[in-house]
DNA sequence: AATCTATTCAATAAATTTATTGAATAGATT
DNA sequence: AATCTATTCAATAAATTTATTGAATAGATT
């Protein structure tokens, strides 16, 4: 093998991986597995795509070594084969928010984000828990708020947050949060409380950011 | 916007970023990048691509917000469009190697790694330059070295460095390093020293990585 | 003004990727 | 043993990506 034989090879090996995460619903994928592990069907119906189509995409993900299965019963159970592969998403995420301008202006507009609105930052939260009197409100479904959750956050999915209005104080601050920057559940929440004359933000990031980021979680 | 059409959007700007990434001619280019800037003749005398070829890949990285270009007279040179892509690059590189064993198997193949020919770690290399009298070699081509190198390392090109063999000493350990752990110039050069009876390793990673790592750099 | 030179553009064919459809499979459950 | 269920497979058409070729362009230089 001449030198340049070896660099298109070992080149060609390492975008294979890079190949297999460039691809919106792929990037999706990844994305709702840094939650916890998912059936075909589940991620199929999270991601708007077809069981074949979702199978399909799961399986370049897996022949790229990024996510694992497990077999419970009668169902194949996909996640993240490490902390590396969300930690790479997270990375590309930034840099794609960081690079391509039109990323970031499709977030804010679609969470039209006036002052009111403004999303609070890991650090800002972090401090707020320590100083003030705070409500730290996970508006994920209740299965993935029981895998972990951010230290002290009670849960209240934002389908059911409607109904449930009344366990929440209203003179103190709600931060609510979900699964990350592309979630919209924190918005829905944040959205439906102020409407009610709740004090309440959003975290800008989801939960797989604050552990990964090493904040306290439970 | 519905929030599926939102979605939809949101991943396919991130992506559009990743798959610009994602092809082993483009991860070779944004590589040599991480060196400096070049011209679109060198990058494609250096990628082994037609010059067309080269400038249509350049285009898409320049489109994806990746490289950047500066003129100089009749010369356009690319060079990467932040620190942060040549992190992700290196993120990529990591999760390549971690998640694809093939990648990994390559390298060591390549370039016959026995017991005398075991690379040096970035951090082993830091404690030998504390302790030890070395010689930190640079054989990358004269230019890249005085854009930037290891502290106290001296330049001698691999290509001339069967002609310069005097100048360094016989008794001392001899690292040589290059531009990163693809490139094969400091494996040729402890080829060539270790059958002349030198005493000589390579490092592992390049001189981008030792920057990036915050390593001692001149 | 004419020429040169580095780079890009445009057209094309081949290769690869994607979503869809309906069938196949493997492993429970009845 | 028959049935059910979740998932994968195989075939296909449409879309996208890639490398190649030769021409076009823009900005020096003569």
């Amino acid at each position: 093998m001449d030198k340049r034989e070896f660099k298109n090879k070992a080149y060609s090996e390492l975008a294979r991986v890079t190949k297999a995460l460039g691809n919106p619903r792929r990037m999706e994928i990844i994305d709702l597995l840094a939650q916890g592990s998912f059936s075909v069907e589940r991620i199929a119906e999270q991601t708007n795509l077809s069981v074949a189509n979702a199978s399909q995409h799961l399986q370049v993900l897996k022949g790229a070594g990024l996510v694992g299965i497990s077999k419970k019963g009668n169902f194949i159970f996909y996640e993240l084969a490490g902390e590396k592969v969300f930690e790479a998403w997270r990375a590309l995420r930034e840099l794609g928010f960081a690079q391509n301008p039109e990323a970031g202006n499709l977030v804010k507009n679609f969470f039209h984000s006036d002052s009111q609105r403004e999303p609070v930052t890991m650090e800002e939260l972090q401090q707020k828990m320590n100083q003030e009197d705070i409500v730290v409100l996970d508006v994920r479904p209740g299965e993935e708020y029981e895998r972990g959750h951010i230290k002290e956050a009670i849960s209240i999915p934002v389908k059911e947050l409607a109904g449930r209005l009344k366990a929440l104080p209203k003179n103190a601050e709600i931060i609510a949060y979900c699964r990350g920057p592309l979630c919209v559940y924190a918005d829905e929440a944040v959205k439906l409380l102020q409407e009610k004359g709740y004090n309440a933000k959003r975290l800008k990031e989801g939960f797989p950011d604050w552990k990964a980021m090493g904040f306290p979680a439970e």
